[in-house]
RNA sequence: GGCCCCGUUGUGUAGUGGCCCAGCACGCCGCCCUCUCAAGGCGGUAGCGCCGGUUCGAAUCCGGUCGGGGCUACCA
């Protein structure tokens, strides 16, 4: 099994559902999942997109056999780095006569091509060059002509039975030979590819349904390559997944805005989250269960029941999968996993000291039902941690709630709270509801409102008394201080 | 145009000839709970693309049709 991106820009969610399936299958067979980078074609290939790939698999906790910094007995695993393999395997091709030189120009191909579409006929390559003769390519080469190498396809049908679609065929006017080397050398992805896959042992290929088309070309490649002694000489098997759509039904692509992984992560999906939507996008464990760990993914996964059709990728249905996974976890786990994304928001600094901690973990219980992604439940946190000029209350909810009669809700409320001697929900429940509710006949919904939005900044928040107990007395009583000075000295000047 | 793949509620799926006048989850709509927001509980909404055939019986098998998608490069 292997998995081979090319380092162009972020994974996306396509490409991640790839991998899991790849690595479920050669962890749950006992196979080797192969890790490869397929960086042959350098004005798209970056440095960066491959340190990331690298990182994204990690943070996926994907772990490859083989492949970038693990080693292998088969590396290199970046095809940048394999360049003397592929030209040594075109010129035994060339040599073998499995592969020959051919001499049509670009426009010659494209007005051909043109003329068959128009016809009616098969459109590919039509075998132009397939028998030159020696005067032929003295002609060719004397007018300046480079040849592309292309592989010699076979003239029988060529059917193959697909991992996840069953019995497929084609007949042999419909794959027509295709290039392997560039004129000026350079080696193409369907050498390179099926090359690799021969000289790394790879047994399984689950790729995307995109490539189903050019399997039926692989397929004599690989015999070739096996003849030539690369590889074992086996083929391997193919499995087409079904492509993962965006919204309005289109494949989904790295340039989409839901597609790439990383703003996954940033928003604070779990890995587990994540990779457990994605695993319900064409496979199923069974039955009505649709929550399970990897390691259950991996005791279940059989390419048999993998859908051969696409899914549609569903925000709404990611989001609650990972609150699922959100709420199993552990209020500890739960708390370290927030922290680096309260430091990005500036709520906590980078050694995070042990009072912070503390009160972290007291006030994750409260957020851990109230949140769908990591960064939701930091910024709920946010309040406990800014003090002073870094607490800030969310000016629109300020508009709506500390009105003049919702600041008198909060003078009344610092006050009662000011004489209570022991600082505890209980107590803090009971002097607000005392001084709000009953005194003052406010509903329960309209005399807290304005509380919590000078205690915490915004309107929607943990819940408050909690929110209060865990803030403590002299903070709590200085924000509401702070929010009758900030806002009810507006409506004096008006 | 040619070739290939796919087709269960809005979305993802369960279903592999009778257990299905189709189950589960998300979404959506109500109600309950409630200090906000969630979470939770209860109820509701909506689907086997279509037409034939095989069969005592079809979402499940076959054919056709329609619809969607992919490929058709000296990209991967």
């Amino acid at each position: 099994m292997r998995f081979c991106p090319s380092p162009t820009g972020n994974l996306h969610v396509g490409n991640v559902r790839t991998a899991l399936f790849n690595w479920a299958y050669a962890r749950h067979t006992g196979g080797a999942f192969v890790f490869r980078v397929e960086d042959t074609d350098a004005t798209r290939d970056s440095e960066d997109s491959y340190r990331g790939l690298l990182e994204s698999l990690r943070w996926l906790g994907l772990d490859w056999d083989e492949g970038p910094e693990v080693g292998g007995d088969h590396g290199p695993y970046r095809q940048s780095q394999r360049g003397q393999l592929y030209a040594e395997v075109a010129a035994a091709l060339r040599e073998s006569g499995h592969a020959y030189d051919c001499y049509c120009s670009r426009e010659e191909l494209e007005l051909r091509r043109e003329a068959a579409r128009l016809a009616g006929r098969p459109s590919g390559y039509d075998g132009h060059c397939r028998e030159l003769t020696g005067t032929e390519v003295t002609g060719y080469r004397a007018e300046g002509r480079r040849p592309v190498l292309r592989f010699r396809m076979p003239d029988t049908e060529i059917s193959f039975v697909d991992l996840v679609r069953g019995n497929i065929s084609f007949e042999p006017e419909h794959v027509s030979d295709y290039v392997l080397l560039r004129a000026n050398g350079h080696p193409l992805y369907p050498l390179t590819n099926p090359v690799d896959d021969a000289t790394m042992a790879i047994t399984h290929v689950l790729r995307g349904e995109d490539l189903l088309s050019s399997t039926p070309r692989q397929l004599p490649l690989h015999r070739a390559l096996g003849e030539l002694g690369y590889g074992s000489g086996g083929e391997p098997a193919y499995g087409h997944l079904p492509f993962v759509m965006g919204a309005g039904n289109r494949k989904l692509s790295k340039r989409d805005p839901g597609g790439g992984l990383l703003t996954y992560r940033e928003r604070g999906f779990l890995p587990e989250g994540l990779l457990n939507y994605l695993a319900l996008l064409g496979w199923s464990i069974g039955g009505d269960r649709e929550l399970f760990t990897l390691p259950e993914m991996v005791e279940a996964f059989r390419i048999e029941r993998v859908n051969p059709n696409p899914a549609q990728f569903d925000l709404r249905k990611c989001e609650a999968i990972n609150g699922l996974k959100l709420r199993a976890l552990t209020i500890d786990d739960l708390a370290e996993r927030m922290v680096p994304y309260l430091q990005a928001i500036g709520a906590l600094g980078e050694p995070v000291t042990s009072p912070q901690r503390a009160l972290l973990r007291a006030a994750t219980p409260l957020v851990q039902e109230r949140m769908t992604v990591l960064s939701e439940g930091a910024e709920m946190l946010e309040f406990l941690f800014a003090d002073g000029p870094d607490f800030a209350v969310d000016p629109q909810d300020a508009a709506t709630v500390l009105t003049p009669d919702g600041l008198e809700a909060v003078a009344a409320s610092r006050g009662s709270l000011a004489v209570l001697e022991q600082w505890e929900t209980g107590p803090i429940e009971a002097a607000l509801r005392r001084t709000l509710v009953e005194q003052r006949g406010l509903k329960p919904k309209h005399a807290f409102g304005p509380v919590r939005v000078a205690v915490t900044g915004r309107r929607v928040s943990p819940p408050l008394f909690e929110s209060l107990q865990l803030l403590g007395k002299e903070r709590s009583l200085a924000r509401l201080d702070a929010a009758v000075d900030a806002f009810g000295a507006v409506d004096q000047v008006r």
